[in-house]
DNA sequence: GATGAATGAGGTTTCATTCAT
DNA sequence: AATGAATGAAACCTCATTCAT
């Protein structure tokens, strides 16, 4: 009975895989595509091509294409989230210890790095995001989880007034749009090749204008061109040793 | 002779005014339709049924439907411009007076307050501009427009180092990328979610940060927001009372 | 009121060889394309467009596609008859005095000659044959015209028999089918280029088979081939030399 | 496991059946509207309802509306093919002792035959020949097609030379043009209008052209009518009784 | 779980024809 | 006589989805 219990229980776990495995591979084909060729030029049979399974997997496992594609927007933003926190963690051990401009900056950092060598995951995520644009627009979960990065910015932002690191005349509300949108405008421009600039600069004035825009003003002195204060190394840092 | 000339000239122009009457209807249509929906969901048929003509008349006109999209988007663009060089020359009636940061301002105060009321043009632009996304993107005359409005920025900026009005160590072309990429992050959050914040306080944001990233440090002091030294009005601040 | 009468009447002509010269050229474009894509691949704008005129003359003059299409046949098959009564009377002044056997074979040979170098008209009218294969056929005419062609070759042999210079035990019916359905055939496999092959030796051997198959035996003798007995000149002699 | 694989070799041959099964119903009708209408004025849509599924299924399973015709030629060449060797084999038990004379005569009675009383395919592939007429065709595999029965025609009539059955002074590459012209045309006329004539005497009428144009002549006498030599007997005279 | 055959709605586009000029 | 704007039917094709295997 035991053995019975065990191998089924293995068959179980074989099922659950193989079927997550497939999810996978489909979710990888179908962020390919979109990438390539938006959401709407992107058909089931082509993904169900492209992870070099049959046409009919893509609806018996999702159920339909606006689940496949919430899935990934889900799995991309969890993606990106992830990242964030890992670089996070890369910096201070203890998140605790790391003034809200820190986080700012390192989140705005973070962003355009991944930007800079976006995985297949990150660039149909931006693709997702500009069939967003219409007033019905179709991906779902998009404009929520939108929301709640424009929210979780704008409590950051509040935090660093809290820890006196971000100037309390910055409405926290307003500076989250400006930034969500920097970072979200930029990433586009960069991925539609409009604007053939050297990203390493781009990444540098990024940092400079955050901290000019939200960094107290050290008495008489300017913000953080000329002295950026104590700062965590910026993510960048590393690259432009 | 006289007769047969008029009825000829009046022929004439009545059938260019039919033409064109009817491509204005037809891109009027397509505007709102594309707001509403995205390029991709909105069908030649239902142009041509909300222009209330026939459903065979877009293609007719236009020849596809790419060219028909392609001229909305610029017919969009030329009215932006047109916005935009209104707004300057209301500002300033000789632009040779205005200094190149004040040409910044201008920009993107201007941007800004097209994107507060737009109009279904301005609302499709923006959607389509979401539809080049994807790295084989069918609209075309995007891209390239996209990078005039970025070379034409980074030139502006520049011109007011040149005056300047602009601090040396900024480097166009990133500024350039920050600022376009920052005015349609800011538009399409707005659009997207139009609800979330007040627009008032963005613009004004936005104006700080503008300054306080490019304007000159006076004298020990820091850039524009404690003194904005000299600048022209705002667009908005008419509005703002 | 004779100048009346006459301005009117020079008027009318003029209005006349407007239309008709208007109608020659829409034919002869209308030829060439349909030569070129087929019947049903050419469009009215088409032949408008070709012979330089505007998309809606050819339904103003014509009334319908149909009425054109058949017009041109018409046009067409009488050129071809015109060219054959020309080469008949080339050859013989008096047609009184040409053997039955003589006019086949000048038929023939004349059909050939004309397939050797196509004018536009002719190559239409072999693609016009071609779509009335279907058995609800649209070319109106062409079926009438086939069979008029078919009586005349039968009743040519039957003349032939009377005047003894084609066998009595041939089936001018049958015969005729033969040699239409030869004449026929040869010109479509040329057209199409399948056949890549020396028009000169097709024609010859052509000559050689009528003679053999409708020439009757001169005692003990065979038919054409060895002595084609006293012939006229076939049209292709002169350019074979 | 045997179970197994027999319930997947099952589900996959009736799998596969299904779709052969309904490729051929699909290649039935659309034989039988192109034979009506033609090619152009036959609809994926009609072939569906006429084979009894649904529209799309045309275009599902031969991708194309050109694939499907290019098929359908395939089959009836394939078709035709298939009943001339059953012919061939049914006079003559071994090929080898065949003539080449006899082969023709084989070739151009067979055809006679097929297309005395044709099935769905054959008519269609007449209707196919007739739409490659114009020189830009979309009827792929056409002309290569008739280029090989062209060339295999040219290829008997050289054998037969080789064996003596047919005269040494015949070209066979222009034999073979009017062998082919006279079979496709006289099988246009037939179907053109079927009414006309008696198939069974054009069928005699074309074997004694056949002979007298080819066979050598017996010592002073006379080529095929009289004395046709020693002669398989003709796939006609079997109906003739 | 997986395949792929089948459906049918919907999209773009072409085009003969009608009609205002 | 001539133009070309406008219509609307119909074509091919794509594709999400359903369902039998």
């Amino acid at each position: 009975m035991t053995g019975v219990t065990v191998s089924a229980e293995r068959a179980r776990r074989t099922q659950a895989e193989r079927r997550s495995r497939s999810e996978e591979a489909l979710l990888d084909a179908a962020a390919e595509l979109i990438a390539e060729r938006g959401v709407e030029g992107t058909s089931l049979a082509s993904i169900g091509g492209r992870a070099g399974v049959s046409r009919g997997l893509p609806t018996h496992h999702f159920g339909s294409k606006d689940t496949l594609v919430a899935r990934l927007a889900q799995r991309a933003q969890e993606g990106i989230a992830a990242a964030m926190v890992a670089n996070l963690e890369k910096q201070a051990r203890k998140l605790d210890e790391v003034s809200g401009l820190e986080v700012v900056h390192l989140t705005v950092d973070s962003y355009l790095e991944i930007f800079e060598h976006p995985t297949p995951d990150e660039r149909a995520l931006l693709v997702m995001w500009g069939s967003t644009f219409p007033s019905r627009s179709s991906v779902e979960g998009m404009v929520e989880a939108e929301r709640r990065s424009y929210e979780g910015l704008a409590e950051v932002i509040a935090s660093g007034q809290r820890d006196r690191s971000i100037r309390s005349d910055v409405e926290p509300a307003a500076a989250a749009v400006l930034l969500l949108g920097m970072i979200r405008g930029i990433a586009a421009l960069i991925l539609t090749d409009s604007a053939v600039t050297d990203m390493r600069s781009v990444r540098r004035t990024c940092d400079e204008w955050v901290t000019s825009a939200l960094a107290p003003l050290p008495d008489g002195g300017r913000g953080g061109v000329g002295a950026p204060a104590r700062r965590l190394r910026s993510v960048s840092d590393g690259a432009a040793g």
